[in-house]
DNA sequence: CAAAAATATTTTATCATTGAAATATTACTT
DNA sequence: AAGTAATATTTCAATGATAAAATATTTTTG
């Protein structure tokens, strides 16, 4: 019978528990997040809570490693809610300037009101593990695998 | 301003970080694989590579934490292809019993061949990590959010 | 034993994503 | 300066997932 190595093996039952954990911790957000906000939506929030500073949707993109169309469909559900500001680049008129607006902060913490309960669940329930060092393993993890050019 | 729980924010890093390795990895999979052959329908076939006793929709279902119709569509496609067996249950008429078939796991193997390029990269960008240590972390994190009955 | 509850699968409508094509604008090349 | 290549965004068809309803069967219960 053919045989395939061990580490390969290893590695598929590690992506697949990392697929595993995304899809729990996505359909437990989801269902907790106000029903006008999804995960992409509230990502973007979430992200110009940090800086506040202008994007482009292809910048956007690049960050969440989504397709430029998806997030076409994310900026556009987020404007007509009134939760971004969308202008146009005055040097180039190919590009777009997103940016959050007041309505927008104040759903992004709404928000995360609203899915706080599950996230101290999960922390209560990791309590003895130290999600630092699993973070930095992530990242590391992360960088091998996208050396791509969106 | 609204100011929440560091620990709070670091979960969200943390998921986000999942999230995107998952992206990441299910997009080059995808890729890879043979074109009769998506994610899902692999992962099922892996599946039955470790232990070829039958299961029924259900239990897979479980296995993947996916919703039983999206089960369905799987099944339905590898049955289609002749991957797998699908009987009925002579005990019980609600159910199904489903197992891999001999074309089905040379279709497995052969999908696996066609992915080794991008796992083994992985392996070896990675070298300096363990691995091990990191599938334990996930699976204490993913015993933490899955408290669900499916 | 009949009615109600539970279980297993399928069907349906909806939604978000992808890849590729279309459109528009800017930068490069000669 | 004209023509080509590169960049940014949008549109479109196809795909795969979800939640909920529909169907069928078995188990429980009173």
């Amino acid at each position: 019978m053919l045989q395939f190595n061990n580490k390969d093996m290893n590695l598929l039952i590690l992506l697949s528990e990392i697929a595993t954990i995304e899809q729990l911790a996505r359909n437990k957000l989801d269902n907790a997040l106000p029903k006008d906000l999804n995960i992409s939506s509230f990502s973007v929030l979430n992200h110009f809570s940090g800086s506040r500073a202008e994007k482009t949707p292809l910048q956007l993109a690049r960050s969440f490693h989504v397709t430029k169309g998806a997030m076409t469909n994310t900026l556009n559900k987020l404007e007509k809610q009134g939760y971004i500001h969308v202008r146009p680049d005055w040097n180039d008129a190919r590009k777009k300037c997103v940016s959050i607006s007041q309505s927008g902060i104040d759903a992004r913490n709404n928000a995360m009101k609203s899915i706080k309960p599950i996230l101290d669940e999960i922390i209560q329930k990791t309590n003895h593990m130290t999600k630092k060092s699993l973070l930095g393993d992530l990242r590391n993890f992360r960088e091998a695998i996208e050396n791509d050019k969106v």
